[in-house]
DNA sequence: AGTTGCGGGTCTC
DNA sequence: GAGACCCGCAACT
């Protein structure tokens, strides 16, 4: 009997295909009538097994979301892959937007160790690779075998660790730092020009939408009982909301925008800095993200998670690299509501308080654990990211009613281009033909009649979405996309 | 330059 | 002997 027989299967789920043949990577017959194949895993973790149809191409390309390197087993069958664990800042400084930074090792030994030779974009400390531990304190393994028709998978151990980017991720990172390479110089005379531009069209473009917004509300005023009579008033949605006018940064808290491509110390424009960056884009962009954490795993503090390793079998103890705190046996409390993170941003902090207007807001929405349920029982330390119901929804709305009436078309949904990057029009260049168009774009969420209007640019796609057309949304169900949002 | 797969070799248990 | 790990090589992107 193979070891999985002699284990035992009682506690085998039914979620995926794979679970429900009993078998073992290593054993000399794999089920040969499997009629039905999994879909496909990016983001496995835990001992679970999966049956991919030979034809799917990223089981073919022993793909995982997690930094896996090829480790010789002696077995030319059998495709082992030990994880490498993540890249982070050994400061463990918390990015402007609260989230940690996340790399993905570089699986290559030398490229990893250059890797780890940079420091980090955010406070300039030594990036410091986390090992993976989570199998018996060896790196998680991945075991790949192709039989007949089917690519059997099989996964050992539970990463004790934050996700990296997925490599899609890093590589569309890479392709972006790429063309900002490939594109001409920006002088930082011409920035500040371009900054001063972008200032007073911004305030313009404010004055412009606060105008239409108060003449929609007066619409809405008019035609307002007609219109509602119509909706249930369960789903109906307020326009007033005082914070509405966030996303015009000039009116917003004056706080420097964190730009990863400016850690030398350009100074950057308050105007740069969005109320959400991911309120103008499908996706957050690498375009000036640069080097931020994984949006795979975002807006968390997984440092603090009580599974974090402590590197307990060195002598020194190692404090959490984000709350600073030594570990506390035989407690599980805390991470989360001790010391304030180190951080070299003054930016808001959703582990302290949220800011006026949100309360609210965050106190109507759905915990954050609901739609997340991954993090929500094994990170303890997440919290709130943006909900269906939160200003940037509204925002969002704002911003939609201009594009609506059809007035002259700007780019409030640009995203605030840093120093170096194509300027906003060679941005814009990309997406305005294509996707800022007048169409209004409108989600149903939690079943309500229409809780949100999105007027967003065409969402970046990923290298291996756009290659295979695979849609990672479908796949394992605690993965968290950038969809998500 | 980096990824991926392969395989020889060493070390530890 | 099994498993982890290091290293180099080649093909590929």
């Amino acid at each position: 009997l193979s070891k999985s027989q002699q284990g035992g299967r009682g506690a085998d789920c039914v979620c995926s295909v794979g679970m429900k043949f009993t078998w073992d990577i290593n054993d000399p017959k794999l089920p040969q009538d499997t009629k039905q194949f999994d879909p496909f895993q990016e983001w496995t973790d835990g001992y679970v097994r999966f049956i991919y149809s030979a034809e799917d191409k990223n089981a073919q390309r022993h793909l995982s979301g997690w930094a896996m390197r090829n480790t010789n087993n002696h077995n030319c069958q059998i495709l082992k892959k030990s994880c490498l664990g993540v890249v982070v800042c050994s400061r463990g400084c918390a990015l402007p937007d609260g989230s940690r930074l996340q790399l993905r090792p570089a699986i290559c030994d030398k490229a990893r160790q250059k890797q780890q030779k940079k420091l980090c974009p955010s406070c300039n400390a030594t990036l410091e690779l986390l090992p993976c531990r989570g199998h018996s304190g060896y790196p998680v393994t991945n075991f790949w075998r192709v039989d007949g028709k089917a690519i059997f998978f099989q996964a050992k151990g539970v990463h004790d660790h934050p996700r990296p980017e997925s490599k899609s991720e890093t590589e569309a990172r890479r392709s972006s730092v790429k063309r900002r390479v490939s594109s001409p110089p920006f002088t930082p005379k011409r920035r500040l020009i371009e900054t001063q531009v972008n200032n007073n069209k911004h305030q313009q473009l404010f004055i412009h939408d606060l105008l239409l917004f108060i003449c929609l509300f007066i619409l809405l005023q008019a035609l307002g009982p007609t219109l509602l009579s119509c909706v249930d008033p369960s789903d109906r949605i307020s326009f007033i909301e005082p914070n509405f006018p966030q996303h015009y940064p000039a009116f917003q808290s004056p706080e420097p925008y964190y730009n990863p491509h400016n850690a030398l110390g350009d100074a950057p424009s308050a105007l740069q800095k969005p109320a959400n960056p991911r309120l103008y884009m499908g996706r957050p962009s690498y375009e000036f993200q640069g080097y931020l954490t994984s949006p795979s795993y975002p807006m968390t503090s997984d440092l603090c998670d009580p599974r974090f390793r402590f590197e307990s079998n060195k002598s020194k103890t190692r404090l959490c690299s984000v709350c600073r705190v030594a570990p506390v046996l035989g407690s599980s409390s805390s991470s989360t509501s001790s010391s304030a993170p180190l951080s070299s941003s003054a930016s808001f902090d959703p582990q302290t308080k949220p800011p006026a207007g949100w309360k609210d807001l965050l106190k109507n929405s759905a915990p954050y654990s609901d739609n997340h349920h991954y993090y929500s029982t094994e990170y303890p330390c997440r919290y709130p990211s943006n909900t269906p119901g939160s200003p940037t929804a509204l925002q969002t709305i704002i911003t939609t009613t201009t594009k609506v009436t059809g007035l002259p078309t700007y780019q409030p949904c640009a995203p605030p281009k840093p120093p170096g990057l194509p300027s906003c029009s060679s941005l814009m260049d990309d997406t305005s033909s294509s996707s800022y168009s007048t169409e209004v774009k409108v989600m149903e969420e939690s079943g309500g009649v229409i809780k949100s209007l999105s007027f967003q640019p065409e969402p970046l796609q990923t290298k291996t979405e756009r290659a295979d057309g695979y849609d990672y949304r479908y796949t394992y169900p605690n993965t968290y996309r950038y969809d998500d949002y």
